[in-house]
DNA sequence: TTAGGGTTAG
């Protein structure tokens, strides 16, 4: 160690101890003690105060701060500029502004260099904090500083990420009359730019500029247009822009092809993305190696496909060649497992992370929590929070949203409303997702006025209405029979955008037509299905051809889906060479027909009866290899029920469980119902035995024999089963229990219809109270007083507990259920019984007892709100400023 | 130390 020079000494020690900040800080502050210390270069202040950012210690650093403003003058300004300029590269943001602010405020005519103004501006920009953004420019100014390249490249990247990319361009074409030129990244982030808005043309211009001005395009800005031409599907340009880049010298390597590959599994065409990956795999053809992001692309592309078994044996390859060991491959198979309803097994996976250490992060749990809440199993997205909140990750607006969105399509408004609250009190903010989802919400129920101040309000936060909220709204219009209003607003849209729904009525939104063209909302394609659908189902069929018509005029290009409406309307309509019309269009097109479109097709022709027609279509799903599932079967087994053929349709179980298909409870279900139809309850009870070995001992199954039963006057086996599922603890409510006691009753058979009543109270289920009526009637008649005033006191009692559980109808019922459907369903069916039970005149006078607790109770109003009464939907977004 | 390919919600 060369100790002649004292200074030297202090450069060396920091430098000897930069893995050790904590010791070297020491080492610092003991020679800086020293009265013949000489003041530290700004190159040691620089390892020193990097080594302590890195190692986050924050006190240190400030105490750092404190020593060097007492350097000589000298010395200070220079020390404090390596300072600030450590600490903002750490991304220790506030220090470094801090430090910045010494700096300005001690030595105001020395100027700060323009780095640390850029990695100051590169932070700001990154936490989108647009005023830090806006004062240290103007103390860049200040300072005498001209801002360089780099400072335009990150304000053009910025603006480019917000979307903003007529100002990108502004400030770009302002650089080139400026001292400072555009470098290669400049072109790359203003390229970038356009292609991420789909905009790969006006990307692709740039190139000829790049000429013009002498700047070669290197591999990275060759692949930036690459994966924008074949993300919009263009891929004769990307094609000829790889023949363009190799005439340059240029050679297209891993990022390139993954682009292709990319681009190919999200057009479906897996197996052809399989194909180049396996290439890649191959030593003698020399191309790139697949790496990690090959890897992860083909994964994805598999699990979207539905492919999960090549999924599975790729992700065991992964391990075993270690390229599955990121926690980023450990989410794409997360996703894939949740988006093939391998819940459990997601599940499963996320536990074993925790357990294997491979911290899961805030991705992995909203992952799992999304796919969870999709399957309407909130209970468990709720305890993956908790799992989450335990492993100290806590929820974002992500996590929210998705939870909103579950409770919101399970029509659990109190929930919904809970989950809002929740978020913003843990300072998380709705977005525009999280305001469509509610948006999509209300308009569901109907709620129109309140879905307008949703927009209101979204539009007073700044959150721009997307196509996604356009479309929220034009499906509402449509399936609220608004149908030209839509069509309005579709053909409003071409010109103003989302500005196009003002015409709902709200005046303010006219205030927000989109200025640039750029990021005007247009049409697409799930707004013209919607519109399309509406019109069909509305029997309009000829505008929704128009419509057809003008979509692909705007180049958008159907895809089976709206083929599919057109289909499903036409054989609605029983216009069956229309529909086939549209087949041979689609196949014509390009668009393959699903199993979906053949299984409409089937459903026509089954309507009417064209059994030889039927044969035709799965003759030729069979050569077309499009797989038959088990819709495709029940339409058969359903039209040849319909033909009184129900022995056939009973055939077809076989056909199917050997073509590996399992029949649902549908398909029992059909066939049930033929049997019992024909009265050959033989053969209905054999397949309902069929049915609970395949499906379980499921409770539709029973009711629906049950019911079968009890209409065909078969009283004692749908007792029989009636009696097995208040042994299993079913929900009664879809079992004939009232008509059951009253045919029993008819029969003469009192005690039998007593005993189901007994049952019923002994298994604590609360039931209709006028399924005691006929008892009572009976037992009166008899002569037996007593039970008939027993029986009375229990329908009494039975009525106060209706009172106080408003919505219950079985002791095994689940809580929560969608309000409106219960009110219609449930007030409807018990207010009638209940006005036939008053109108009676048998002087009785019971009824006119249990009138007066109805009065109390049931039918007056006391279905609560959507919303809960205290809780205004909107009034989270007061506090959020 | 600013530009390319992979993971979450409507």
């Amino acid at each position: 160690m060369n100790s002649s020079n004292p200074r030297r000494l202090v450069d060396e020690i920091l430098r000897r101890n930069a893995r050790n900040p904590a010791l070297a800080w020491r080492l610092f502050k003991h020679l800086l003690s020293s009265p013949s210390a000489p003041a530290p270069s700004p190159s040691s202040i620089f390892s020193l105060s990097r080594a302590l950012a890195h190692a986050r210690l924050l006190p240190e650093l400030d105490h750092l701060h404190h020593l060097l403003l007492n350097l000589p003058p000298s010395a200070a300004p220079r020390c404090l500029t390596a300072l600030s300029l450590a600490s903002s590269m750490a991304g220790i943001l506030d220090h470094a502004l801090s430090q910045l602010h010494s700096l300005r405020a001690h030595f105001p005519s020395h100027a700060p260099p323009i780095r640390l103004y850029n990695s100051l501006l590169g932070w700001s920009l990154k936490a989108n904090r647009s005023d830090l953004v806006e004062a240290l420019y103007k103390d860049m100014l200040l300072a005498r500083v001209s801002p360089d390249t780099y400072t335009f490249n990150l304000l053009m990247s910025s603006l480019c990420d917000s979307g903003r990319l007529d100002e990108a361009r502004l400030l770009f074409d302002r650089m080139t009359v400026k001292s400072c030129q555009p470098n290669e990244f400049s072109f790359g982030i203003l390229i970038r730019g356009y292609c991420k808005a789909g905009f790969s043309l006006r990307a692709v211009e740039l190139l000829d500029v790049m000429e013009r001005v002498g700047c070669l395009p290197n591999l990275v800005i060759y692949n930036t247009l690459i994966s924008g031409f074949c993300r919009e599907g263009r891929i004769g340009e990307a094609k000829s822009l790889v023949e363009r880049m190799r005439k340059e010298g240029l050679f297209p390597n891993v990022v390139t092809f993954n682009a292709r590959i990319s681009a190919l599994c999200k057009t479906g065409k897996v197996l052809e993305a399989y194909r180049i990956f396996r290439d890649m795999q191959n030593d003698e053809l020399g191309l790139p190696r697949p790496n990690q992001i090959t890897f992860n692309l083909i994964l994805d592309g598999f699990c979207n496909g539905g492919m999960v078994d090549e999924a599975r044996a790729l992700v065991e390859s992964m391990k075993e060649s270690g390229f599955f060991a990121q926690l980023e491959n450990y989410n794409i198979w997360l996703s894939g497992l949740v988006k093939n309803g391998r819940l459990l097994e997601a599940r499963m996976l996320l536990e074993d992370m925790v357990r294997k250490g491979l911290k899961p992060n805030l991705y992995s749990y909203n992952i799992v929590i999304d796919g969870l809440c999709k399957e309407g199993m909130i209970f468990g997205a709720e305890s993956v929070i908790s799992l989450m909140r335990n492993n100290g990750i806590s929820s974002d607006t992500v996590t929210y949203s998705t939870l909103l969105h579950g409770y919101c399509t399970q029509g659990k408004a109190y929930g919904a409303s809970k989950i809002l609250h929740e978020m913003v009190s843990n300072g998380c903010f709705p977005n525009s997702f999280t305001c469509n989802i509610l948006l999509q919400s209300l308009w569901k129920e109907g709620r129109i006025s309140e879905a307008e101040i949703l927009l209101q309000k979204m539009n007073e936060k700044g959150y721009g209405l997307d196509i996604v909220s356009c479309n929220i709204v034009i499906d509402g219009l449509c399936e609220n029979g608004k149908l030209d209003k839509a069509m309005e607003i579709v053909e409003g849209m071409w010109q103003h955008g989302s500005a196009a729904l003002g015409e709902l009525g709200n005046a303010f939104l006219v205030l927000v037509d989109d200025v640039n063209d750029s990021k005007k909302c247009l049409p697409d394609l799930i707004t013209y299905s919607t519109l399309i659908s509406g019109l069909c189902n509305a029997g309009r069929l000829d505008e929704a051809k128009k419509k057809f018509v003008e979509m692909t005029g705007k180049n958008i290009a159907p895809d089976s889906v709206i083929y599919d409406t057109f289909i499903h309307a036409f054989c609605k309509h029983g216009k069956m060479s229309s529909a086939f019309k549209v087949l041979r269009d689609m196949e014509k097109k390009g668009c393959k027909p699903s199993t979906r479109t053949y299984n409409l097709l089937i459903w026509g022709l089954g309507s009417k009866q064209q059994f030889n027609e039927i044969q035709n279509v799965t003759n030729e799903m069979q050569e077309k290899g499009i797989p038959l599932d088990v819709i495709t079967y029940n339409n058969l087994i359903r039209s040849l029920c319909d033909g009184e053929m129900a022995r056939k349709a009973a055939s077809l179980l076989e056909e199917m469980s050997k073509n590996g298909i399992m029949p649902n409870i549908t398909s029992f279900s059909l066939l049930i119902k033929a049997f019992s139809k024909s009265s050959d309850f033989d053969a209905a009870q054999a397949i309902f035995h069929g049915a609970l070995t395949t499906c379980g001992q499921k409770e539709v199954l029973y009711s629906l024999m049950c019911n079968e039963f009890s209409m065909n006057g078969k009283l004692l086996e749908a007792k029989e089963l009636l009696q097995i599922a208040f042994e299993r603890g079913f929900s009664i409510e879809r079992f004939p229990y009232k008509h059951l006691v009253d045919e029993l009753c008819k029969e003469q058979r009192v005690d039998d219809a007593q005993s189901l009543l007994n049952s019923m109270i002994n298994k604590g289920y609360l039931f209709d109270p006028a399924a005691f009526m006929p008892v009572i009637d009976a037992l009166g008649k008899k002569g037996n007083k007593h039970e008939a005033d027993k029986l009375s006191e229990q329908m009494m009692d039975m009525a106060t507990y209706h009172d106080k559980s408003k919505f219950l109808t079985s002791h095994t019922q689940h809580s929560e259920m969608k309000p409106r459907r219960i009110k219609s369903k449930q007030d409807t069916s018990l207010e009638s019984d209940w006005r036939n039970l008053l109108l009676r005149d048998d002087g009785s006078g019971i009824a006119m007892k249990v009138l007066k607790r109805v009065q109390k109770g049931w039918g007056q109003g006391s279905i609560p709100s959507p919303w809960p009464q205290n809780i205004d939907p909107f009034d989270v977004w007061e506090s959020t400023g």
